[in-house]
DNA sequence: TCCATTTGTCAACAGCCGTTGACTTTCTAA
DNA sequence: TTAGAAAGTCAACGGCTGTTGACAAATGGA
């Protein structure tokens, strides 16, 4: 190991690019498969490589979805909300993370994934409590973030298991317009509107 | 095999009790673990009996997963739904189905491998087009339905995951009044509110 | 050019899976 | 009581899985 080149990205090496094309093809597979779904064998496949190369590049198919699960939703800074467009902001932002050019696969691989694999579960879990949770707190009252934040999810994730995953055909059929004319408010109410008990 | 007992539910045979031994097995580790989590070995230890006679009363796993996968949410008759109320009707029907005494683990095992298993997420969009998409039918223009039921069950299998599959602590954490007087206007408004292009 | 490190190939392992067939035990009807 | 069907047991099969170690090729600095 040299631990000089350790921080310096200087050196494209061809291992990086080998370990980049491994972690692509691990991301598209565990999107659509799921974790069970997905072998090593088939990710060496989608890679062109070995599947012992797999094992070497990253030390496990644990490690290696671990890898691939990386999520980052890059909510608006929390100072430069406007909580009364808080709605729409989000609706807004949920189609470019899930339609998006630029966006990866990453909540298409934790949600594939949530339902029969904990890791998955716990890192949803994670992306919950430490992206979407502090964007509420920052425009509600602290005390009811963690309720309205738990309703926002609910519909996100409802909105994207039944057209991403699922693929229900009347929610593939909307249009962005018609997401966000729609659930825009939803999501406006649950994060800043009435509330009770 | 005697077909002269097949319409006669008189016997009670050791045969059926066995059967059902496994398929409630089967139900609730499929629930739990969801269709690749959940062995036939597993089903049959848990139903105390051995792994042969699992595939002598179901043909094939896949068999044995769609006798258990059966879903009647029962849902109000058409002709009595209030368009009113049909808000909270929905989502009281929602925590019965999936809390209630009553009710088994349907719901659960068809979202838990919806999002790897082809025939589960198929079974699943058709309870939505069979049972959820008449419903709202029955209240809104039918040129509508099938936008509007496909917002009302994001919302729902959205709160299903968030609460039940997925356990986020907040969700999880609402109380029934809390879940009734939050969700039910929302779905109210998908069902029969305003909506858009 | 030469050698050491890196990168890649190949075959095999142990384990779990769904499924099968041959066998024994238990029950039931005549 | 006895023959035959039903119910249950057991060991094994072929296949796929993650993972490993021994070996070969390629690479790059001296």
């Amino acid at each position: 190991m040299n631990f000089m080149t350790e921080n310096q990205p200087k050196k494209p090496s061809k291992s990086d690019r080998t370990r980049a094309q491994i972690l692509e093809a691990a991301r598209l597979l565990f999107a659509e498969h799921g974790y069970d779904g997905a072998s090593i064998r088939d990710v060496a496949a989608h890679a062109s490589i070995d599947p012992a190369m797999v094992i070497r590049y990253f030390r496990s198919k644990d490690e290696l979805f671990a890898r691939a699960a990386v999520v980052d939703l890059q909510l608006p800074a929390l100072r430069a909300i406007d909580r009364n467009t808080i709605g729409e902001t989000l609706i807004r932002r949920f189609l470019e993370i899930w339609e998006g050019p630029a966006s990866g696969p990453g909540m298409a691989i934790l949600l594939r994934s949530a339902t029969s694999n904990e890791f998955a579960a716990e890192k949803l879990r994670d992306v919950f409590g430490h992206q979407v949770r502090p964007v509420v707190a920052a425009v509600a009252d602290p005390a009811d973030a963690g309720r309205r934040a738990g309703l926002v999810s609910s519909q996100l994730l409802g909105l994207a298991m039944c057209r991403y995953l699922l693929r229900l055909p009347p929610v593939v059929a909307l249009s962005h317009d018609e997401i966000i004319q729609n659930v825009g408010p939803i999501l406006q109410r649950y994060a800043v509107g009435e509330n009770v008990s």
